[in-house]
This record gives C-alpha cells, sequence and structure tokens, in this order.
DNA sequence: TAGCTCAGTTGGTTAGAGCAGCTGACTCTT
DNA sequence: AAGAGTCAGCTGCTCTAACCAACTGAGCTA
C-alpha cells in the first residue's frame, strides 16, 4: 500500500506537468485526496525523497525535486563502502567503469570541442600546476591538487557533448568514487604527474588524434589505479 | 534528525559488516538502541528500503538489501518520463548515454570474448532470428524479437568484462530505456533489421575488428534512435 | 505421520497530540 | 511615514498508543 501512495504521488506530478520546484500538496491535503493517514503519506514523501524525486523543506512546504543523480551517489557510495569492508574489489570496480565511459566517450569528442571549452580546459590544467606547486608551507613538499579543480575539468570535458544526463551520470561516478577513497584510502602522491596527465589529455583532445587521447586517459586513470592498490586500506 | 537515523542504520550495517540478506533489528528494537520513537525508525527505513539498502518484509523481519541498482533504475525513469512530458528529449538522452557507454566497450571486448559466451549469443542471435519469423497468427507480418532476448543479448555480451558493477550499470540504463520506451513510444518496426544487426555485432567482436565493431554498435543504435524520432509521441 | 489450528512475533496503518521552523501581517518605535 | 520587532498561522517533525495484517512455528488433532 505504501508503495501504492508513491505511485499516485508520481502520477500526480506526471499527469500535472509539475517542473521540478513546483509545490506538492501539503500533507494534510494528500492525507485527504489520497484518504490515508498521515504517517502513509510521509513514509511515502521520505520515500520519494530518498529517490530525489521529492524535495520537503519544513515548516516551508513540499516541492518536486531537482530529479539529480544525487541519490544514485549515495547508494553507489554506501554500495562500494560496504563492498570494500567485506573484502571486495568494489572501488577498483568502480574506478573501471568511470575508465570505461570516459575512454568511449574521449574518442567521440577528440577534435571536436569548441575552443572555448578548451580554453576553460586550460585554464583549469594551469590552476592545477599552480594549485600543485603551492607547498602551504611544507619545506619540499609539494601541494595538492584540489578535488574541486579536478572534478571541474572532467565536467568541463564531456560538456560539449550536449547531453545534461551523460554529465550527470558522470560526475555522479566522479563523487561517489572520490567520496569513498577519501573515506577509505587516502595515498599520498605526486600532484604533479596529474597535472601533466591532464594536460596531456588535453593536448591529445585538442590535436583530434583519438588513439592519442585514448591512450593518455588510460594513462591517467592507470595512475589512479596504481595509486589504489598499492597499500593496504586503512580500515575503520 | 530522520537523516542522522539514516546514517546510523547504515553505519550499523558498515561496522558489522553485514553482507546482503542478513537481518536487521526490528523495529522496537531500533526505538530502543536509536532512542527515537517507532515513527521516526520506520521512515527511515522507508527510505533506506528506496535506495535499495534495506529490504522490508511484512510479518517476517527486516534485511540488509540487495545493493541492486533497483532504485537507479526506478529514479532514472522517473525523471525521463516527466522529462519527456516536459517537452524534453529526455529518452534520445537516455538513449546516446547506452550508446556512448556500449560503444565505448565494445572496443575493449572485440576479439577478447571467450568462445563459451560467444556459443551463447549465437544461440541468442538464433533465438532472435526465431522469434522474429514466428508472426502469431498474422498473416504476412514478421513477429518481434522479446525483449528479454534482447536484454540478455546487450548482459551476455558485457560479462566478460567481469566487473559486475558494470554489468549492472548497463542493464540499469537498459531497463529504465525499455521501461519508458514502451510506456511512451512504441512503433512497430522490422524485427529482421534488429536481428541482422545484433548478428552484425556479434560477427565484428567474433573478428577482433575494433572498428568494425564499433561501427555496428553505433548502426545498432542509430536504428533505435530512427524508430524514436520519427513518430510524434503518443501523448498519454 | 500429515495436516490444521492457534498463539506469538514482525511489520503496516491509524489516530491524536504537541514540537519546531518558516512566512507574512501587524504593531510599535523612531 | 519608514523601519524593526513581534506574533499568529501555516508548514513539516516527532512522539505515544492502539489495533490490523502477514508470517512462523509449536502444539494439537485426525
Amino acid at each position: 500500500m505504501a508503495r501504492d501512495i508513491q505511485e499516485r504521488i508520481k502520477k500526480l506530478i506526471i499527469d500535472q506537468r509539475l517542473p521540478s520546484g513546483a509545490s506538492l500538496p501539503t500533507e494534510p491535503e494528500l492525507m485527504e485526496r489520497l484518504g490515508v493517514s498521515r504517517n502513509s503519506v510521509r513514509e511515502a514523501l521520505k520515500a520519494l525523497q530518498a529517490m530525489g524525486i521529492v524535495e520537503i523543506r519544513h515548516g516551508f512546504g513540499t516541492y518536486v525535486g531537482p530529479m539529480s543523480m544525487a541519490p544514485m551517489i549515495e547508494g553507489l557510495t554506501f554500495r562500494t563502502v560496504a563492498g570494500h569492508y567485506r573484502g571486495e574489489d568494489s572501488l577498483l570496480q568502480l574506478l573501471e567503469l568511470r575508465e570505461a565511459v570516459e575512454t568511449g566517450l574521449i574518442a567521440r569528442l577528440a577534435g571536436r570541442i569548441p575552443a572555448a571549452d578548451l580554453a576553460e580546459l586550460d585554464a583549469l590544467v594551469d590552476q592545477m600546476d599552480t594549485e600543485a606547486a603551492a607547498n602551504d608551507g611544507r619545506i619540499g613538499q609539494p601541494g595538492a591538487v584540489h578535488t574541486e579543480t579536478d572534478r571541474a575539468f572532467h565536467a568541463t570535458l564531456y560538456r560539449c557533448l550536449r547531453n545534461p544526463l551523460l554529465g550527470e551520470v558522470l560526475e555522479a561516478f566522479w563523487d561517489a568514487f572520490h567520496k569513498v577513497r577519501t573515506d577509505l584510502v587516502d595515498v599520498p602522491h605526486d600532484p604533479r604527474v596529474t597535472c601533466r596527465q591532464h594536460r596531456e589529455i588535453l593536448d591529445a583532445v585538442r590535436s583530434g588524434d583519438v588513439l592519442r587521447a585514448e591512450r593518455a586517459i588510460r594513462e591517467h586513470f592507470g595512475n589512479i589505479r596504481t595509486r589504489l592498490s598499492a597499500p593496504v586500506s586503512t580500515g575503520n
């Protein structure tokens, strides 16, 4: 029955063509319209909220959710963490998933990226260099590429494919991977290598050489993979 | 606070290394352990259930969920349907996502599929031929390839990559796409073309010719795309 | 021994009350 | 008259308590 309530609320959104952010009926209204108790309404809304279909704001109202990939990130993250603690190579599988998808995509955008995007990517790699060079006061130690910069690079790279869904899915995979990695294994590494690899990906894509671009991506992921498997994970 | 309860239950699963199917504390037990009312416990469990982290069986108990991609399918399906009704080309985006991923993957398995899998794929294509030839009593009309056969073909194709996560994600995309397509647009088409294209994909992969395999996949998806965009969608 | 019944456990649903966050109009001060 | 503070009201949040419904398993009956 709880399932049924969820479906009816979803149907409400579909039938009325409600866009993201549109306000939904209040809990008492839903009680009456669906003929169920408040508790059941709330449980259904909680489930829909967990799926990103609905957004609840305390003291304000219930709204149609952003329908982002956020729930997928959370689910994927939990699944990966749980698998990791059970001794599976779930984190490696997640990385391979990203590698497979990005390797496939890089081929179709090599040589086809607009100049504006290329400029933006150049700026991002420059910023990585700056961040890698900064030592934050530690003598003789290089800095670290900021997480956000790496994320922005990968997001910008695939933007020109003009497929928002694709972009969101890639970002979701990226998010889940980084969330798990920072939680479980944090391996020190040389950020300058990361910079060089990003620069090579960018140059390869700019040149339009598909094979070179694929090789660059594979090398980049190979680097991450090495850092993953080298150390024994820090248990909790 | 509801959020907090969810996190604590997730932590319980992680900390105790509970595998899928393991039983969780009963609702009264969780009430006591977490110090909250039954109502709050239930709302948290509902949300976790929606994410596939937990599985609830009436009159039996609560268990650690299968952590499958099922919730992702549901979210993706809803998102696509809602987008479609709002006039976006969400279904096309979903198809492009599948095409991008599968095109990338086909390159890395061309010529590397075990003989056993090839035999299985041969059998599946044969079955498609049979299904396409069957006319179910309609004179002069070819039959239709069963949905399950097509699904099995795509699943078997990527199985040898030995990455369960990858397989599940691909199946999730496939599921979401087919669910939406059958709900929204059902275009009549010649199933024999579909058979021929699957056969070509299989032969290309067997031959180890990467470019041919990519072309075959692209052609297959191009065929689906044509059938998508040709008709005006059937509204509701 | 095979099948049934029934009590106990577990989740499902309802009801009613009070708490907490936000908004907007009203009032008081300047 | 303009601004800031206050309060009433709406909203969702949490709790308690009771009963319903599904399933299990022990015990009884044939």
